[in-house]
DNA sequence: TCTCCGCGATACCCAGGACGTATCGTGACG
DNA sequence: CGTCACGATACGTCCTGGGTATCGCGGAGA
């Protein structure tokens, strides 16, 4: 059975007359006499009654044609749902992010992504920068946002791009002897009871320390910037973080800058460097076009989907 | 875009190489290749990723294969379906009755039809014979079951076969002078209140008692042989009806057949002569099982629908 | 009752395209 | 760097879907 029997069938059924029918698909009448016959032998059943004065279906034929109607609707979703699929408006996309993510670049990426393309379902999760990594090589994610870029075995089959850069706040509880300073002095912090995250006091705030590791040693540990906030508003100490962190609206809290200025590594958007899919590449020029610091590497990686670009830039 | 593209896809993407999938498909593999690409052409899209160790579906080509399936099985289902509905097993059966064949033939026959055709839906409706045989020929019903053959206007055009014979009984209270009594005299009731069906009264019980019209003029009115025999436990007086009635298992009442016999026109079952439906002639065929005295009028009609013959009797 | 008309079925021919065979281009791997 | 395996291309062939002409038949009207 084909799908010519289909089209053939519904006509047939719809115009009640083998004339007006061949007519309608472009045909004679003679070539539908033989397929619809040959339809009928195929299934074993008469599918339409004839008289003398046109044709009507059977109650095999009613039953047929329902079904027909549904395949060749099937058909041509398969199509449609094919060409939404190669602009990335529908699929999946895993995104795996560190907190601090979330307070700048990810709302209006996200927030215009799902609007540009109400198709894709969105999984995200908040990871630390190495455990983020780790899946995105598993293949359990397929966006990764960290602090700095990924290291570690198979991180050559990653693509990295900046999606934002920071440098090092304090932030205290408005009973703080800092709070009201615009500013504070990197010795001064040494001496106090410090909050970071265990991504900072593992790594990238190493070296803002020099050789004295017990400001760091002794920190208090707090994943989320929301925590490191929170904490500092109990007084439990000094927090440190990105300056994105002055997003969170707290009224029981202030920030101050440290000096001298410590940039921290930049917010970084990995994901495989094999990864064809368009829903990556659909989100990722929206990130092109809500980053504006994300360089000219994703142009050419871009380049590889056309219409995903087109469709993006059109929203 | 035929079923043919469809199935090659899908066995493309089964096998994930053209050499094999072809092979699968009984056909040579450069067929297969132009067929795919012609099918991506019109598509708009790349539905597969040539490698060079065999072939994996894009995104776009994972959701045109959902599809795909989903199309194929359509139209598999559209065949299977046209041969149930040819066969009787699906649609629907609207059926009008009067009460008192609840009783006796259509829980047989409507029990045994479920069972064996769990695919039609059955709409049953209560209805005097009248209004059952202008429903019918109005198209509102496929089958009607009244007392006595279709009359009036229209009635050539149906069929009708008897299936069931009844002759008068009477229904009184246990408390009732004629309780334990087996038979009564058809004078004797002329003497006492009667409760008897519309249908009766105005129609077939009239020659009963002849001339004197005093005994139908004066009784008591219930359609249903249910109330009837209710009534006549209330001592409302003697409920006359079909002998049929006697499957009514109340404690409380006791049924005497009248004298002289008096035999009631038949139960008869109604359908339209031009109606071919499968669904009525299997539950013809049912009936044919279920009631000796059908005839062999059915047998002809029957003859037209063979495979529901066979279908019903396999049963 | 006969004739005419309209509809679907059949007969026959033609052309497009689906398929087969042979061959080529190109990555992968030893 | 040679070989192998896979998909693409070229080209011939045959099947079949479609066109034209015609037939069979049932219904309507004279």
């Amino acid at each position: 059975m084909e799908a010519r029997h289909l089209r053939y069938a519904l006509a047939l059924a719809e115009h009640q007359h083998f004339g007006r029918a061949a007519r309608s698909l472009g045909i004679a009448q003679p070539p539908l006499s033989t397929q619809i016959a040959a339809l009928e032998r195929e299934i074993g059943e008469l599918l339409f009654d004839r008289t003398s004065r046109g044709v009507v279906p059977t109650a095999a034929g009613e039953a047929f044609l329902a079904r027909a109607r549904a395949a060749l609707a099937e058909m041509t979703l398969a199509s449609v749902d094919a060409g939404r699929a190669a602009r990335g408006e529908t699929g999946r996309l895993r995104i795996g992010f560190t907190g601090s993510a979330l307070l700048d670049p990810l709302p209006g990426v996200l927030g215009r992504f799902r609007r540009t393309h109400p198709g894709v379902r969105l999984a995200l999760q908040e990871l630390d920068s190495a455990t983020g990594t780790a899946a995105l090589l598993a293949g359990e994610l397929d966006v990764a946002v960290g602090r700095g870029n990924p290291r570690g075995v198979g991180a050559e089959d990653l693509l990295t791009v900046s999606i934002g850069t920071d440098h090092l706040v304090a932030v205290v509880s408005v009973a703080h002897p800092f709070a009201g300073r615009s500013a504070v002095e990197l010795d001064q912090l040494a001496a106090e009871d410090l909050i970071v995250s265990p991504d900072a006091a593992a790594s990238y705030l190493r070296p803002v320390f020099g050789a004295d590791r017990a400001p760091l040693d002794g920190a208090t540990l707090a994943r989320d910037v929301h925590t490191i906030a929170g904490l500092a508003a109990c007084c439990a100490g000094v927090g440190l973080g990105p300056n994105r962190m002055r997003l969170i609206a707290r009224t029981d809290i202030r920030f101050c800058d440290v000096e001298p200025r410590y940039r921290l590594p930049d917010l970084a958007m990995s994901f495989r460097a094999a990864d064809r899919s368009p829903v990556l590449a659909a989100f990722l020029s929206v990130v092109r076009l809500n980053c504006s610091d994300v360089g000219s590497r994703l142009d050419d990686l871009l380049a590889r989907h056309p219409s995903v670009v087109a469709d993006a830039a059109r929203s």
